[in-house]
DNA sequence: ACGTGCGGGACATCCCGTTATT
DNA sequence: AATAACGGGATGTCCCGCACGT
């Protein structure tokens, strides 16, 4: 039987931008739940595994939709990878801006946090990474580099963005963006 | 007046741990101080500003540390860039081996809970990252860059540390040290 | 209008075994529905009046089934009351043994947790008690006892199964009914 | 350092009767601090093993009260063994009529919901199985029967008082207990 | 400097019962 | 006869901060 209502989503999206600021720990369900207009009494019909449920549903759709900007900033510059490195930086720079400064990632967060306690989560974040890493590396060697090299500045643009991003919330600025963008053109 | 216990130091060392492999929020009080040994009845003793001043301390000590391991390592390759990353990369991966990958790097940690809530760590992150900056930045100067490039060079490293830790903690190797290193010693 | 499905007859089944090993308040409507594989949609069509229903119902169905074994170890030995008492002590030790002593007495549990709250408990329980021990009497009553004594012996046989059974489930042991059927040869 | 308030053995007390009365999983917490007193902030304090200390401390308190009773009617009626079980009998008789036919025995109630559960239960409900029979014992041995066989009657005993509990309980009359001591005399 | 104890609230979880729909 | 979803409260547990006495 096909859902009826979007109280699931909702709650998903409302977890995702407040572990994303402040942390799992830190986000009570309480919070989620008032915040998304979600009701309470039918948390654990929709999350059976509770809290943790919920973190590997907002896992998931953040990991697809960052794999889906990757792929489609590489389809929209084939064989460029400087310029593929520019837009995505770009990308992230301009949510952090929009966001005043106050988004982290879903990713580092929850890996941060939640490894100590469960490991639920530890799988589902390794493969978000190397599934972003896999993408980004398509890109590189379509633009003409060998795959072990592709995979290595994958993984450094990657872990870039990474640092550029907690750089950002601190600094309250999107200059480390620029920073990594401009050492990436030395690189390529 | 001398100190007649060192209670209040092993708390801080026992928050730093914590604080690092499980987050702020998700480190309760009473976990640091059964793991410290510390009484609970003086904890507000030596920390009248509650779990936000044992916070502050040990951003104090991980900061300074981390300064004394970079100017260490800066006069032991004087005027060597290539070297001193080197040596400052291998110092993190080991870091990271030795505790079994589970160690965070405070400030990332607190930076990305504690903005959301009080404003008291702000400042005190902020003028953390600078001070790296700076101390880096020096080194890659007597390396013989200009001010405007070593500054910027400064960052890129910062970021790519706080990327690779990430990076690090998931994957539970310290590939992504290498690879951070294998960049530097393109890019200088 | 015959019935299309089993759920309710294996609700009933499946709280019956909960409420005997856990209890009454501590075995969550969630557990019996999802181990007796009954849908939870239909469990107020089933029961309209909830918990207190199914304890109802397994209560009645215990009562029975009860009374028709000391019916059958009756008719089985007419007029010879000692092998009556020590076929029914070890009916009740066979079943504690096969259920590795975990079995409580759903009488015994309803009675003890349900009366302090609903009231709907009390006249059913108090009629299974008359029910059975007038079942018995009548066993006594055929060896040759009178009517008055054999009541009195009914009701000490009776109350000596339901300690027995608790001493059964603490030593994990069937010793307490041997030494029940050893005392009722003495008094007999 | 000396105790300086009595809310642990207050919360205690409450509890003793609460689950005797409802059982164990149908006692809240809540409910035992609202009505003895206590403070909820430090009841993690007082038990910080939770509940299940509770039930051991009510546990603890309940067997060593029934163990000194059984001492004290021993010592009363040294070598008389019917007098002992017709005292005993009574003042399990008076308890029941004095408290409106409520009260059940800690030890079935917590033997009956709460080793499902938790493991930490069972072993303090065998030990004062063991305790009260082996003070039973004594009296009958001392009363001229062998130690094979005082055993025996002592388990029978103690059974028969769990049994003609529960009959009270149900029945709202004390005719179990006196059931009881008349076989008994019997026996003797 | 430290033990004891309290205050009051928040946590994630699970509860039983009731809808509207099919 | 069952599904999806909800309502609202209770569960045991744990939290941080602050007293008082020694």
């Amino acid at each position: 039987m096909a859902r009826t209502t979007d109280a699931r989503e909702r709650a998903i999206m409302t977890a995702e931008r407040l572990f994303r600021t402040q942390g799992f720990a830190a986000t009570g369900l309480t919070q989620i739940l008032s915040e998304s207009g979600a009701p309470k009494g039918s948390f654990y019909f929709h999350f059976p595994d509770g809290k943790t449920e919920l973190a590997r549903e907002v896992l998931a759709r953040y990991g697809a939709r960052a794999t889906a900007l990757i792929r489609a900033l590489s389809a929209k510059n084939p064989g460029n990878a400087p310029a593929f490195v520019d837009q995505l930086c770009d990308a992230f720079a301009s949510e952090m801006k929009s966001s005043g400064f106050t988004l982290g990632c879903a990713v580092q967060n929850l890996a941060a946090e939640a490894f100590a306690g469960s490991e639920d989560l530890k799988g589902p974040v390794r493969d978000i990474l190397d599934q972003w890493s896999a993408a980004i590396s398509i890109q590189f060697r379509e633009s003409g580099f060998g795959a072990a090299r592709s995979d290595r500045m994958a993984r450094i643009l990657l872990n870039g963005l990474f640092g550029a991003r907690t750089d950002s919330r601190i600094t309250a600025s999107v200059d480390a963006f620029k920073d990594l963008a401009w050492m990436f053109r030395k690189l390529l």
